[in-house]
DNA sequence: TGCCAGGCCGGGT
DNA sequence: ACCCGGCATGGC
């Protein structure tokens, strides 16, 4: 039973691999940049996250010195395209401060850890859940955690390899015990369902009718 | 015009 | 251990 699903799950991964192509994930020219697109981007378009990153570009405190000098009300008003603003505010700001008064606003000492602690020590920050923590730790520290987000329980409960109710926990289950963890296969993975999820599964009745998935519903 | 986007927290059962 | 309201802009 759990073999017939392990196969599913290679199998889809294949299809969109081979229909798609790799999609050079996260979309972030730094480390620190793909950590702030992770919370900026909490059930929010991606459109508009670009916008609050280019604020924070254009102001120059798209660094951990930077953000970590900024209050929190300016914050606040870079971030705003991005929507939530004002909550996102104080989740950057949490993370900063995490950063600097544990790790000397360095990065490198963060990540310099295994992935089991690090998902562990991101989720005791307040503002960064499960899919923040393995985007954080797949995307940017380039370890192997699975992410789990909307699209990927609307597509695979979709096609039945899914409880409609399952949660993360049991969701991300599913996938790592069926690739080899591998941070290049998740990378993709994950990036590919979103993929896929935005150009084929955005409605309640979505258009499946060049989706690369439609034969396997 | 209304609905929804790559969640998470805090308070209540 | 769940369930729910709140948070907010911009694109279609």
């Amino acid at each position: 039973m759990r073999k017939k699903k392990d196969t599913e799950i290679l199998k889809y991964y294949k299809t969109l691999l081979k229909a798609f192509g790799p999609q050079g994930w996260w979309p972030g020219e730094t480390d620190f940049e793909v950590i702030i697109g992770a919370i900026l981007t909490q059930n929010t378009a991606w459109s508009n996250v670009e916008k609050a990153i280019r604020n924070l570009k254009e102001k120059g405190v798209l660094n951990p010195k930077g953000l970590h000098a900024l209050d929190t009300g300016e914050l606040a008003l870079l971030i705003r395209p991005a929507g939530y603003f004002n909550v996102k505010a104080k989740r950057l700001k949490h993370f900063t401060n995490h950063l600097f008064d544990n790790h000397k606003g360095d990065l490198g000492r963060l990540f310099n850890k295994s992935a089991e602690g690090l998902r562990e020590e991101l989720l005791n920050i307040n503002g960064i859940g499960p899919e923040t923590a393995d985007s954080i730790i797949l995307y940017a520290a380039g370890k192997p955690e699975f992410v789990v987000d909307a699209y990927t329980k609307r597509i695979f409960s979709r096609h039945g390899l899914l409880p409609e109710d399952a949660g993360y926990e049991d969701v991300k289950a599913v996938f790592t015990e069926s690739l080899p963890p591998d941070t290049r296969t998740f990378n993709e993975y994950h990036a590919l369902i979103v993929k896929t999820g935005k150009d084929f599964c955005k409605t309640k009745a979505p258009l499946c009718l060049s989706c690369p998935l439609k034969e396997y519903i």
